[in-house]
DNA sequence: TCCCGTTTGTGAAAGAGATCACAAGAACAT
DNA sequence: ATGTTCTTGTGATCTCTTTCACAAACGGGA
């Protein structure tokens, strides 16, 4: 089957998997042709068409997609059929709202454990799960079989923090500090800046802005 | 000058800023290579000789581009040169630790409001910020001209925020919450969405983490 | 001044990704 | 059965992005 896919396309099937489940789920939709999912999803029905078409043919011609069942197969596509368990690395603002955050169960995460270097904040209980100190994380990562590390840590202890998940067998990194992080070849990155959103923000409205149109 | 910039030139612009912060605040380097920008922001030197020759040309030949100079050109470009002000929307965990997110100010934004539906959270002073309600969201908008809205609220009232703030004279939106908002054309969106990244990190470490090249 | 090592800026080539356009398949009405 | 309408799957095309390759510029040393 299909070889090399690309990060875009791998974005947009993850989109498209987050409104199958709102189809299936909350609207009761079997069916969706492309240009309705192209439309929810915010690209075109070619695009989405062509997305799948890496992967197989799930469609039925004049009648779209089967909601269920395409929902399944990106299920399968994107490697979610089985769980996986995630460690938040960083107790601070931003751990603590992960540790929190309501859709990652429902989605096929668990965060199985939170780390800290701060002293105050080992042993508290985050979202039900307790903050412990980074003596621990090797063995918590193996014992537990963490794949995923989410380094939520300030931009100083980001390398550290992201060479100690690595050491400890992660296998893929979620940065939430703003700053590139070096991980040996195999390890995945995938990084969140906030201000680095905000700058692409700024831009559009300096320039698409104010001169775009002539509409004031 | 350049027309048209590719959403991905502008990305790298920012990552390029953020390293040119780094080197003049915290390294002290007065000179930087296309190399050595490169190296710092997983790219490559062509790549950031051709984004940069988009706007003119800041290096020396033979020597490398001023860090603090091109610093400077670069927040031009993406239009920081003045402060932007920002409101949040929804003050639950994730609105809450944006309040509290420590690299906004020396980033050159703003958190100058925040709003929530519920009743027991208004009033509550996060981050120095007073909790509002969604009814004096316009005014506030208004008065306080912000520009861009942060939608920290969960999927169902997402929507109806960014709806809100569009109304209140936003002109851009930083959308945290898993959903595909629909605004009228003009107004900027950006998405960041933690489990749409996880997925993508799940899909490399199926693919081409276990497998990396064999046949099949 | 002239040479040498270095690094930029940029046309040209290559590569990737998105769009087009249409034949083929599916349901349904008559 | 036949025609009509709808929508997929996909080669071909087009557009955009990245990489390549090299002349031009710079600083320093002799």
């Amino acid at each position: 089957m299909a070889r090399k896919i690309s990060e875009s396309t791998v974005r947009r099937l993850s989109r498209y998997l987050r409104r199958l489940r709102e189809l299936d789920a909350r609207e009761r939709r079997s069916v969706v042709s492309s240009a309705g999912l192209a439309q929810s999803t915010g690209t075109t029905a070619a695009q989405v068409r062509k997305d799948l078409s890496h992967f197989g043919s799930f469609g039925k011609r004049g009648q779209g997609y089967p909601v269920r069942a395409l929902r399944e197969q990106l299920e399968e596509i994107l490697g979610l059929t089985q769980r996986w368990r995630v460690a938040v690395l960083g107790a601070g603002k931003i751990g603590s709202a992960l540790l929190g955050y309501g859709y990652f169960t429902q989605r096929g995460f668990d965060v199985v454990a939170a780390f800290d270097s701060d002293q105050s904040r080992i042993g508290l209980d985050l979202g039900g799960v307790r903050v412990q100190p980074l003596s621990e994380l090797k063995r918590t990562f193996e014992d537990r079989r963490v794949a995923i590390a989410i380094i939520a840590t300030p931009v100083e202890a980001a390398q550290q923090s992201a060479d100690m998940a690595v050491g400890a067998g992660a296998r893929a990194i979620l940065n939430f500090a703003p700053v590139k992080l070096d991980v040996p070849e195999g390890v995945a990155v995938r990084e969140m800046d906030v201000t680095l959103e905000l700058e692409g923000l700024c831009y559009m409205l300096t320039t698409g802005g104010p001169a775009a149109d002539d509409t004031e």
